[in-house]
RNA sequence: GGUGGAGUGGCCGAGAGGCGAGGCAACGGCCUGCAAAGCCGUCUACACGGGUUCAAAUCCCGUCUCCACCUCCA
């Protein structure tokens, strides 16, 4: 089976053919280094996170996946200047912050990570080829600018299928020294009361990276001329992609072969927006919400459709990771393992253009299975469903049984509170076979005040630790 | 003005000419000492108006509404 993949480039799914057989490289924009992350802010990475695995678990593909970090732009200096703080430690700052919310959700690890300030000298380079040919010229007013002319590329607006007159161009926009309006800055020049640090000497003066600049760059260096899979917000595709895209491709370089956008979380049908306050901050919001029930809620709608945000969303998504993995705790005791195969169902949906809904559809079915199968006894087959379930949700990067989200503490404190809470299971089972129930309801009643959950089935009760995020209290409401 | 996306049951959300996706919630039943969990069932939806077709949520035409981008946005 050929995975189909949307190309925003072309508005049309097309099969997916990697450049170099068995291998595919990506390339995503994104890490916010501005502030703290919100849930918004990380859409991005859970979305190409579900691509990066399911190429490799669902196609054996080897994936190298570059996501870069933009240590430096204005908002950066400007934020960082209002703050008092050096702008480098400013933006360090937050793309560990950044990071340590997207540990938390599971996103796996890029394999490599690149800066901007990092890569001046394949910026250089890069602007050099493009003067060379005749599509970049150094600003004519001395400001040490370097712009891309737009009108010497006829290819511009390709990749969002735009024609260049019909552009509204910025009433704002300030012209300084460019031929036309829409053209972009390469590279921009020191201007007075920026810091020295925030500078870097290059053939047409000393400044600093232009913000498209570097994504070309560092594609580039670390992926080849010619790349695979292009990634990012939505909003990114004009003009941070199209400008990407006419740089290098002006260079001479194949660059991306294929585009995927993943579309944003809004608010109230707004755009997720930082006036909104810290409610939905990563780090805020974890401290109700497990990870996992997060990470879900990011993960269950199609990466190219919007996910509005309201309150009582998270609390659905927690119902539903609860119930794969109370299936999953009764039909695999001992925890997963990986001999889960995938069902051709499931492949099926995550081929079509990574339809997680559909797959995650045939996900509950094998629950629903399952748990038919564990009421008729059937612990074999109930095992081998789990299994399955295992695999899936493991490509989607919710498998509850992950050790991902192991977060119970150490193993000294999880066992003294194992044998107390066996200890008044014991206790009640004693008290349910004398028929005094007064006595195991009060006992169960405690429990749960402790909040730990009893559950009785024929084999004896099974009881569980209330997780963040069960209860409705866990969530923030709105007024 | 240009470009793109969207409108599906109480809610969320897939699907894309005929076969009731799935989840959440609610209600009824089974199970249970009572619960919980689980299972079974009920609520039969596709913005509006036309058209094509044996058959339209799906295709065509028109209308309405919402959202995004148009040179510092995930």
């Amino acid at each position: 089976m050929t995975l189909q993949i949307f190309d925003s480039a072309t508005g049309t799914q097309r099969p997916f053919e990697p450049l170099r057989e068995g291998h595919v490289g990506i390339y995503i924009c994104g890490l916010t280094t501005q502030g703290a992350p919100h849930i918004g802010h990380v859409r991005f990475a859970v979305a190409f996170d579900i691509l990066r695995r399911w190429l490799s678990t669902g196609h054996g593909y080897d994936v190298t996946l570059v996501r870069n970090v933009t240590d430096i732009d204005d908002k950066i200096l400007t934020k960082a200047a209002d703050a008092g703080v050096p702008w480098n430690e400013w933006s360090y700052t937050f793309e560990r912050e950044t990071n340590d919310a997207l540990d938390l959700l599971g996103v796996l690890r890029p394999s490599y990570e690149p800066r901007a300030t990092g890569h001046v000298t394949d910026m250089v380079e890069l602007i050099r080829l493009l003067i060379e040919k005749g599509h970049a010229y150094s600003a004519e007013d001395g400001s040490g600018d370097v712009y891309f002319d737009v009108r010497s590329w006829p290819e511009y607006g390709e990749l969002t299928r735009q024609n260049i007159d019909d552009m509204e161009s910025a009433a704002d926009a300030d012209p300084r020294g460019k031929r036309d309006p829409r053209d972009f800055a390469l590279w921009k020049g020191s201007k007075p009361g920026e810091p020295a640090s925030a500078s870097w000497p290059t053939p047409w003066g000393d400044g600093r990276p232009g913000w498209h600049l570097e994504c070309s760059a560092m594609a580039r260096r670390w992926l080849g001329d010619s790349f695979d899979i292009h990634g990012g917000g939505i909003d990114l595709r004009f003009p941070h992609h199209e400008n990407e895209q006419a740089q290098s491709r002006g260079a001479g370089l194949g660059f991306a072969r294929y585009w995927m956008h993943n579309s944003w979380v809004t608010i109230g049908g707004e755009k997720m927006s930082k006036s909104l306050g810290n409610s939905l901050v990563v780090q805020e919001l974890t401290k109700t919400v497990r990870p996992l029930v997060l990470r879900y809620y990011l993960s269950a709608v199609h990466y190219r459709s919007t996910i509005e945000y309201q309150p009582g969303s998270l609390t659905e998504a927690a119902a539903a990771v609860d119930r794969i993995e109370g299936f999953l705790e009764r039909a695999l005791p001992d925890g997963g393992d990986e001999s889960g195969v995938i069902p051709a169902a499931f492949a099926e949906a995550m081929d079509d253009d990574l339809n997680v809904s559909g797959a995650l559809a045939v996900v509950f079915d094998h629950v629903r299975e399952g748990n038919i199968a564990l009421d008729d006894g059937d612990g074999e087959r109930a095992a081998e469903l789990g299994a399955q379930v295992v695999a899936m949700t493991d490509v989607l990067g919710v498998n509850p049984l992950s050790s991902q989200w192991d977060s119970s503490g150490d193993d000294a404190t999880a066992e003294a509170l194992d044998s107390l809470v066996e200890l008044l299971i014991e206790a009640r089972a004693k008290a349910r076979k004398e028929r005094d129930f007064a006595t195991a309801d009060r006992i169960r009643d405690q429990l749960t005040a402790a909040g730990v959950s009893v559950e009785d089935s024929a084999d004896g009760a099974r009881w569980t630790v209330n997780r963040k995020g069960d209860q409705s209290t866990g969530e923030t409401t709105e007024d």
